[in-house]
DNA sequence: TCCCAGGGGCATC
DNA sequence: GATGCCCATGGG
């Protein structure tokens, strides 16, 4: 028997799936079809669930090992695509805005696709700062596969994120041999090393008191500033009202939908986003959403 | 060739 | 705190 997760009635698996593949070879799941594979861990060894959708709930399948921590995993799949979370009081803030009411239309049910691991978000926007999606999703991969645990299932391999205390351990030459700038590779290794040490956990972030100072303890990290801090609050630990400043995709977004300048555009875009009280990160998502669609 | 990508650190003033 | 420069690969 599947395990059942319940969905909302404003939630589309379908749009979910979309994000989760778009043509972006991403290592860390894969999409087939209606269904979506991706491997954990339960209790210390490795689990490939299968996440599909039926009617109002979303079904979860062990392809291969054992779920033997049920809770656990519907935990996981929960946060992985925030799927208990009602967005009709965002909806509700779109239709006031003349330009952005539409994108609760073409994109209905569309909740945010979360990386519940942190330190996996955190390498990921020190590997993507400053270069191309395509060539940022190249680099991941190259780690993965070299350093992340695996399992095969029909002819494909499945892969854990490296854990931190394996990458702490690597010279920096082999970090440079994925073809990240030295400075990456710093930064990197770096984060691993605080999370060996445990000064760095998403438990210790959690126990702050808000968003605010969760984004200060993580600017202290070298390599981490405002973009990487704000994107891994909202895609790792679900903060709602986070938006990086500065970023491309929002610029070109918000001057395709309302015609605001892409650069030196600060003040606008603190403009538009304050009227989503509660939900800037859910605009933030729409707004990238909206780059990868030929009708906006 | 030049500019820019889901930036950030650092020196300098 | 603002500005300029560096990192370094790949695509347009």
């Amino acid at each position: 028997m599947p395990l059942r997760l319940p969905t909302p009635p404003l939630f589309s698996f379908e749009e979910a799936l979309w994000f989760l593949d778009r043509n972006l070879d991403d290592c860390m799941h894969e999409v087939s079809g209606n269904v979506v594979r991706k491997l954990l861990t339960c209790e210390g060894k490795p689990v490939l669930i299968e996440l599909s959708s039926s009617g109002n709930a979303i079904l979860i399948n062990a392809v291969k090992g054992k779920i033997t921590d049920e809770d656990a995993v519907i935990k996981y799949a929960g946060e992985w695509l925030d799927v208990d979370r009602d967005i009709a009081p965002f909806y509700r803030l779109l239709k006031k805005d003349r330009e952005l009411t539409r994108l609760s239309v073409l994109f209905r049910g569309l909740h945010i696709v979360g990386i519940p691991d942190l330190f996996e978000t955190l390498v990921w926007c020190i590997i993507g700062q400053q270069i191309n999606l395509e060539f940022a999703y190249k680099v991941k991969r190259a780690l993965v596969e070299k350093y992340g645990s695996s399992v095969g299932f029909g002819g494909k391999r499945y892969y854990l994120f490296p854990p931190p205390q394996l990458v702490a351990a690597l010279p920096l030459e082999d970090l440079r041999a994925l073809q990240l700038t030295m400075r990456k590779a710093e930064y990197i290794r770096g984060v691993a090393e605080l999370f060996a040490q445990d000064l760095l956990s998403r438990k210790r972030l959690e126990a702050l008191p808000n968003e605010e100072q969760m984004l200060n303890e993580l600017l202290k990290i070298r390599g981490i500033g405002e973009w990487t801090a704000n994107y891994t609050l909202m895609k790792s630990l679900r903060a709602m009202d986070r938006v990086p400043y500065g970023d491309a995709g929002i610029n070109i977004a918000l001057n395709r939908l309302k015609g605001i300048p892409k650069k030196n555009n600060r003040k606008e875009v603190e403009e538009v986003f304050n009227s989503f009280p509660g939900w800037k990160t859910y605009l933030v998502y729409y707004l990238w959403r909206s780059l990868r669609d030929k009708k906006v």
